[in-house]
DNA sequence: TAAGATTTGTTCGTATGTATC
DNA sequence: GGATACATACGAACAAATCTT
């Protein structure tokens, strides 16, 4: 026998499951031991070496079962002294692309994001009437900034659109709500995708442009001062521009994996 | 020299990367060339062999560069003659798996989660009206029966509360638009996660039972008759019915991460 | 700056398990 | 049941990264 260490692999854990491969099964046990021992972010997971000892499994199985974790955003991995693996929290970022890989193969029309943004977005800007300190809204106004002048060409336009888009993931990240923020930041970053490898919204628009600073700007406003309601009025009316000016194109999306 | 195979690893992928290690750029260009190939759902991809020698990397390598797909989602595996990699479309459980991740170290209360489903659900209910089949319509009321008669003690009550965010999820698969389906999907399935996890709704509330029971009839009613503005107002109450009641449970959610 | 220690990263060769024919 | 084709797992050595002295 070559595999003398080889205990019984535990035919008894439960016959329901379709019999995971070890890595698999290693990564789960990983998850569940960190969840029991309630550890945090930052907190220390056994060496590769005291895996292999607990486990009873060869570097390689090891190696794998934490390439899952990795791969899933909830480990990360240093090399050296005082390296080794980490518990870490999901980034917003790797979070978006995983996600965004489970509609790779759907089709997602551009209404049906806006079917979206707009049940979405005026809540958010509702619930942060008021809320922001002077340095958030200040953020707000210095994006304004970077699209303060019309476009001259097509390629201006797309830079201004994309950071239009960065005013509105902006203004999720700053929700208090985790949920309502990574919903309206997961749009916003299809959109950017799109606008950046598609193409979209080639033909400069000036009339877009004027109708969709204008609305920014008494957001931006109604925030200050706190005005929930005309907050949530104004992003409605300015979301529904935006779909309006977007309704010929039915383009599907999603043109690549997302990676991290 | 021990590894004479030793292609020179591509010094001029990018400079500005950090670096990643070998199986996850292998990983990446996978994906790209499954974009770039225009590979769909069941496709075959190279062998383990074949990957090796195109890339020029051990099989330790190559596997943990697979392991880190199939932890995704991205592709299957199978053992065996005719076996291998394949291309797999991203499942929703597994993409509710892996977004679940996101929030595990974020506090998200109960009401951050009415807050999106009453934004969201309405939405549903009226794109839906007059778009179902009687097939459709009568798995809704089958699910309506498993909940047909108040609950005896806290335990069948707790069945019975899952049975109907299982009428949400259900409805929420109904719907043609992907995004919204799988946003809905998902909160139901976090607030199934804590009622089974986290006795919530402890006490028999017989009037949240008729109530909510009688706004499910009358949605399926309006969504039979294609009544949308009806279906929209109808669950529109349900919702802050569902939160008002829920107003002293502030708990913070994600007790474990979640598997697959 | 350089050497050593520590920890993950990678390789190679071999053996085992599993599903198909 | 045996042969075949594939993934799965093992183990030992070597490489690279990074911290300490």
């Amino acid at each position: 026998m070559r595999h003398p260490s080889e205990a019984p692999p535990s035919r008894g854990e439960f016959a329901a499951t379709p019999r995971r491969s070890r890595p698999v099964r290693v990564a789960e046990a990983i998850k569940d031991w960190v969840v029991e021992k309630g550890l945090k972010p930052g907190d220390r997971l056994p060496g590769e070496a005291e895996l292999i000892a607990r486990f009873g499994m060869a570097k390689g199985t090891i190696r794998e079962a934490m390439r899952i974790l990795q791969a899933q955003g909830l480990v990360t991995t240093k090399t050296g002294p005082g390296g080794g693996s980490f518990v870490g929290e999901v980034s917003a970022d790797r979070a978006r692309a995983l996600l965004g890989n489970y509609f790779f193969f759907k089709q997602v029309s551009i209404d049906d994001i806006y079917q979206l943004r707009i049940a979405l977005e005026p809540e958010l800007a509702a619930s942060l009437a008021g809320r922001l300190t002077e340095e958030q809204l200040g953020a707000l106004e210095a994006i304004l900034e970077l699209y303060a002048a019309p476009a001259a060409d097509a390629t201006e336009e797309r830079d201004q659109h994309v950071a239009s888009l960065r005013f509105h993931a902006t203004l999720a990240r700053f929700g208090s709500n985790a949920l309502l923020a990574f919903f309206v930041d997961f749009m916003a970053g299809i959109l950017t995708d799109l606008t950046v490898y598609q193409r979209l919204y080639a033909e400069p628009n000036l009339e877009l442009w004027r109708q969709g600073r204008s609305h920014q700007i008494a957001l931006i406003d109604a925030l200050r001062r706190g005005d929930a309601e005309a907050a949530r009025a104004i992003m409605h009316e300015h979301m529904t521009l935006a779909r309006r000016l977007m309704e010929d194109q039915e383009a599907v999306v999603m043109k690549r994996f997302m990676q991290d």
